[in-house]
DNA sequence: ATCGAAGTTTGACGGTTATCGTACTTATGC
DNA sequence: GCATAAGTACGATAACCGTCAAACTTCGAT
């Protein structure tokens, strides 16, 4: 999990998510990679149970699972966010 | 500094200080590394600005930075060793 | 039925990094 | 002084990981 937000890229992701109150689908991210890396990161974060994805159409949504990871690593999430927002 | 802590062999280092209340000296950790392999992670935790180091005689000591740390990213360390405690 | 939009899969490439052994430095103890 | 102990410096090697392009799948719209 730890290992999951080493990279900038996913850390960007689970922020992106953090700050907004509505799923996002994989394809309205900011970031600048190319699609097949982007599906490369969500696996990285789903398989670290980071995020939950389900299908709307051809979209593949994107939930942050908030409450579960903060079961298992209490603080870490705030600890990232708050990080990033002193950096703005 | 996160990237500093995705290394397992760091962690356990950083871990391990953090459940000592005195300075540990670097051929004292419990990581099943070659010399010249823990000095590369004391490097790279020292320049991350986790920790500190000082000698004594030819001993080096290592000092966790916590206040510093936890200055600049706050819960993480708390969050770290919470979910290591939990593990074991 | 066809086309385009959204993701996935696969394979390849490149850079970073963890690892080790060996040789070196420095300080302590005899 | 000399030997030993504690680290460091330096290459070299191997593995991992982020990246991309290209080919493919699937769903929805026209």
């Amino acid at each position: 999990m730890l290992e999951a937000l080493v990279d900038p890229v996913r850390r960007s992701i689970v922020t992106q998510l953090d700050a907004s109150d509505e799923d996002i689908k994989c394809g309205a991210f900011d970031i600048q990679v190319s699609k097949s890396t982007a599906t490369h990161h969500f696996k990285v974060l789903r398989e670290a149970g980071l995020i939950r994805q389900h299908y709307v159409g051809t979209s593949r949504m994107n939930t942050l699972r908030r409450t579960e990871v903060d079961e298992v690593f209490p603080g870490l999430l705030d600890a990232l966010t708050a990080h990033q927002a002193k950096e703005r």
